[in-house]
DNA sequence: AAATTCACG
DNA sequence: GACGTACGTGAATTTC
């Protein structure tokens, strides 16, 4: 096909791949002979993605990859110090890049390159002539310099964002349409390129002048018209190194070129040379995946002596093949399975189930297996009924043990000390069978497995760690029971469907498990995975069936007062505004405010959209009623349908009481979160807010009782980071915030003011957050300038907390986690990522040892806590971070409180010593209200 | 489905 | 020199 109107080029910027593969992945080497590839296994995982994304109408016609070659080009001759302080290409980078093209052209991608010229200059090339005869063009890189060409049918896309760049995000990256991006460059400068510029001209007053004047020249020719002294005398003095700085900037749409358009017509990869690539290079995950999308046998890689188990384990077992699962369908087969389960000693299980919520769900069959590709599925309550019946039969379908001949077989194996039950997030299972009376133990988790060993690397669910440690999709449940409105129950799928389904989960779940048994012990992490992680299971599990009581009544009468003042607030803004609106909309709210009302202050977000968060809306209330009044009308607005309304919804009908669930991989420190309904962000801070806590309440003859770890990760922070000033103060019960203020600003502790004591405590937080003056400043609402002073003075006088942070970072980019005191690892795989996302991660690398720390202490607590409270008449029902409630017999208040706090107080022995007491204190009430 | 906002530790 | 930032979560709502 001749390139022409209807055509699609994509043009794939081929170093920035190599660098983000390079950076992206940990120094991968060839096992046979050390080779290093990490950066050409990134290229081809990025490029096989980018094949797979490649359907539908927008798909390419024509496509090639483009790379730089040589070093000299004719910017050089401009300006000899163009890119010359760019760092040297990493030593093990060198040898990846003649590889990365064998890569391209193993994918039967055009890979084009032309001595002495930049990429660049080729995209632009190609790029305008694509344009100029009528086709489209997409530009797969983020790199800004390629922005200057977006437009008539030119668009970019970031490959690792997935976002599409047009005429407008260009326009909100520089201010300006593309045709102008040039000029803007010019006068910005670039420090990555070592292009000058004009000194003391940014991005946005770049964008601002060239606005305002139309173009470069007119605005070089005009730079007398400039009212601030120094920018002027910068345009004028600095015009030739202005102008030569464009021409750096600018693309040559003229390179001479050796191919056509037409030479870069898409072509399918002749799956001999692509797979002959992949196994020279001996990726084995990737060879085997895309082999499956070529429908090819995956080639075998021998493996060298040193054999990774799991990698080694994957190739000796059968596929995964649904088809060979089988359907136990009367007793005698499921004795058969059970003989085998006894023989082995291990079993991995799943149960199906009517509903994701344990409360209310029923259970409809168990899958059970023993080897890679032996697997089961006992139908127990699946629905029979014909197929063209719409509404399904109420009978149960053919050919399934009765369920309480079923579970009588299997609750003495489920219950024997000596067979172990392997599961995929077991607390799940665990709720299911404790309804028909079953304790399943002892159980591993190959979800929490995952947690302990990748925490920060990925997710934990079933279907990612299938794909990544198994390269196996397994079946969608949606292809079972479909979505949305029209979706079914589990106990309607035609059992023949069922057995595939849930016979794969149980088989994937005990290739895992085969899979991270092994890798738990070599990564460190057996003690995490076998004291916090897998005891915490039935700890967890009984909590959130025992639930918490929730009065209806009390929450229907707030629901109601809330409605009846949102009313009136409405009217009132709407009056205010003059028109009315949907009060409930940012986007309407700041078009009234900073549009029709013209109030100053507005900041437009990412999107373009005005700010109207919270912060922004205290600021204008000071000089309007119309925001103070949102902001009152936002507070009900959140307290009626999140938690007065929603929480209703939430009350089980057969129990009367709230179960929460707990997601124990949920965060990356080690801390929980609280699910369906969340009950770790109950109102607390305001008073009004405080008063939903007056809805969960105790039993009859019960009260609740709140205990909460003081400072934690303070005292944590003063253990770990080893501040003898800060660890006296905790010994000595200081008011910790008072004291840190007294030394900073050499304040007597009698002559503390509540100010200064406030902007203490926003330091001491600010610490454990990774303290940044940007942070500190918005924080107190002071001038940043301000704030970095602070930081300053803290550090001097607390130089081991600097010391601590910068420990922690450096471990981060050694090791590619930090740890708890209690060995937890958190990955942090942008540690050492460019840009923004290096704060972002940096900070989270400072955070997470104190956070996950405190996030173990009491894990540790609540594992214990069934032992110590077994003879009180009390019930641990709630964990929030720092806190744990209970419902307990009036009488045993006093019993429960002591025994409780001995446990958390000591709970971090004798594991870890700290040089700090944990103090807990206390509170009891009718109400969390009054306990907290 | 993404963005915005806001509740908690 | 400019940019974007406090750490960790979940849920409701609007908008696309």
């Amino acid at each position: 096909m001749s390139f022409g109107k209807g055509c699609h080029l994509h043009l794939i910027d081929g170093s920035s791949f190599i660098f983000r593969a390079y950076h992206a992945l940990p120094p991968l080497t060839r096992k046979s002979d050390g080779l290093p590839i990490g950066a050409v296994a990134g290229f081809c995982n990025m490029l096989q993605r980018y094949v797979e994304g490649n359907h539908g109408p927008d798909a390419p016609t024509h496509v090639a990859v483009i790379f730089d070659k040589g070093s000299h080009t004719f910017r050089n001759d401009l300006y000899d110090a163009y890119k010359a302080n760019r760092e040297a290409m990493p030593e093990d980078m060198r040898p990846q890049i003649p590889l990365t093209r064998d890569a391209t052209r193993a994918f039967n991608i055009a890979c084009e390159e032309i001595e002495g010229y930049e990429a660049d200059d080729i995209i632009a090339t190609l790029a305008c002539q694509a344009r100029d005869l009528g086709g489209r063009v997409t530009i797969i890189s983020s790199d800004k310099d390629l922005m200057q060409l977006v437009g008539g049918g030119v668009e970019m896309l970031d490959a690792m964002k997935n976002r599409r760049i047009d005429v407008d995000g260009v326009r909100e990256k520089f201010g300006v349409d593309p045709d102008r991006v040039v000029d803007v460059q010019a006068l910005a400068g670039d420090s990555v390129d070592n292009i000058p510029g004009a000194p003391g001209i940014g991005i946005k007053t770049a964008a601002l002048l060239i606005n305002e004047f139309g173009s470069l020249d007119e605005l070089l020719d005009r730079a007398e018209e400039i009212k601030q002294p120094k920018r002027r005398e910068t345009l004028i003095g600095k015009r030739a190194q202005i102008e030569m700085s464009k021409r750096l900037v600018q693309l040559d749409c003229d390179t001479p070129l050796e191919f056509t358009l037409d030479d870069l017509e898409v072509r399918d990869p002749d799956p001999e040379v692509l797979l002959g690539f992949l196994t020279e290079m001996e990726f084995r995950t990737l060879s085997k995946r895309i082999a499956e999308a070529l429908g090819r046998e995956a080639p075998v890689i021998p493996e060298p002596a040193a054999q990774e188990v799991a990698e080694a384990a994957v190739p000796d077992w059968p596929a995964i093949d649904p088809a060979s699962y089988e359907r136990v369908g009367e007793m005698a087969a499921l004795e058969r399975w059970i003989a085998a389960i006894r023989a082995q000693g291990f079993v991995a299980i799943d149960t199906e189930t009517t509903s994701l919520n344990e409360m209310q769900a029923d259970l409809v069959g168990i899958s059970l297996a023993t080897a890679p590709g032996t697997a089961c599925y006992i139908p127990l309550a699946h629905k029979g009924g014909a197929a063209d019946d719409l509404f399904g039969s109420e009978d149960l379908a053919e050919g399934q043990v009765p369920m309480a001949n079923a579970l009588a077989a299997l609750k003495p194996v489920l219950e024997d000390d000596a067979i172990l039950k392997i599961g995929q997030n077991m607390k799940y299972d665990a709720k299911i069978l404790a309804a028909h009376d079953i304790a399943i133990a002892p159980i591993d988790d190959t979800m929490l497995m995952s947690y302990a060993l990748h925490a920060g690397e990925h997710g934990h669910g079933m279907d990612t760690l299938s794909e990544r440690y198994l390269s196996h999709e397994p079946i969608p449940i949606k292809t079972l029971l479909g979505s949305g409105k029209s979706a079914i129950t589990f106990d309607r799928v035609p059992v023949e469907e069922a057995v595939k389904y849930a016979a794969e989960d149980a088989d994937i779940t005990l290739r895992l498990w085969h899979v991270f048994k092994p890798q738990l012990h070599r990564a460190r992490v057996t003690t995490v995975y076998e004291t916090l992680e897998r005891p915490l299971v039935p700890v967890l599990a009984r909590m959130e069936r025992h639930g918490v009581k929730v009065d209806r009544a009390t929450l229907r009468a707030m629901s109601g007062k809330f409605a009846q003042k949102m009313g009136a607030l409405e009217a009132e803004i709407h009056a205010l505004a003059g028109r009315s609106f949907n009060v409930g909309s940012p986007k309407q709210l700041g078009e009234i405010l900073f549009d029709e009302m013209g109030l100053d202050g507005g900041k437009k977000g990412k999107t373009g959209a005005w700010a109207t968060g919270a912060d922004v809306l205290e600021d204008l209330a000071t000089e309007h009623e119309l925001p103070a009044r949102v902001l009152d009308w936002r507070q009900l607005s959140k307290l009626k349908s999140t938690y007065t309304d929603a929480l209703q919804d939430h009350i089980d009908p057969e129990t009367g009481r709230v179960h929460t669930s707990y997601v124990q991989t949920g965060a990356n420190t080690g801390r929980l979160a609280s699910t369906d309904p969340n009950l770790q962000n109950i109102p607390v801070r305001t008073e009004e807010g405080r008063r939903i806590r007056e809805a969960f309440v105790a039993e009859e003859g019960n009260l609740l009782v709140s205990l909460d770890y003081s400072q934690i990760e303070l005292r944590i922070l003063a253990h770990v980071a080893q501040i003898d000033a800060l660890k006296q103060a905790f010994r000595d019960g200081h008011d910790i915030h008072a004291m840190t203020a007294s030394e900073m600003f050499n304040v007597p502790m009698d002559e503390m003011t509540p100010e200064v004591r406030r902007q203490a405590k926003a330091i001491n937080f600010g610490v454990i957050y990774g303290i940044s003056g940007f942070g500190l400043a918005r924080n107190l609402r002071i001038p940043r300038s301000e704030a970095q002073g602070f930081i300053d003075r803290y550090f001097e006088r607390f130089p081991g907390i600097k010391g601590y942070m910068d420990e922690t970072v450096a471990f981060a980019r050694e090791h590619g986690h930090v740890q708890t005191l209690f060995g937890r690892k958190i990955h942090t795989p942008e540690i050492s990522a460019k840009g923004p996302r290096a704060g972002f991660a940096r900070r989270a690398a400072i955070n997470a040892p104190i956070q996950g720390t405190a996030a173990d202490i009491i894990r540790r607590a609540m594992i214990r806590m069934p032992g110590a409270i077994a003879d009180l008449p009390c019930r641990m029902l709630l964990q929030v971070h720092d806190e744990l409630i209970f419902e307990v017999q009036e009488d045993a208040v006093d019993r429960v409180i002591g025994a409780v706090r001995e446990v958390m107080q000591g709970a971090a022995h004798p594991a870890v010593h700290l040089d700090v007491p944990l103090v807990v204190d206390a509170g009891q009430g009718a109400n969390w209200a009054e306990a907290h």
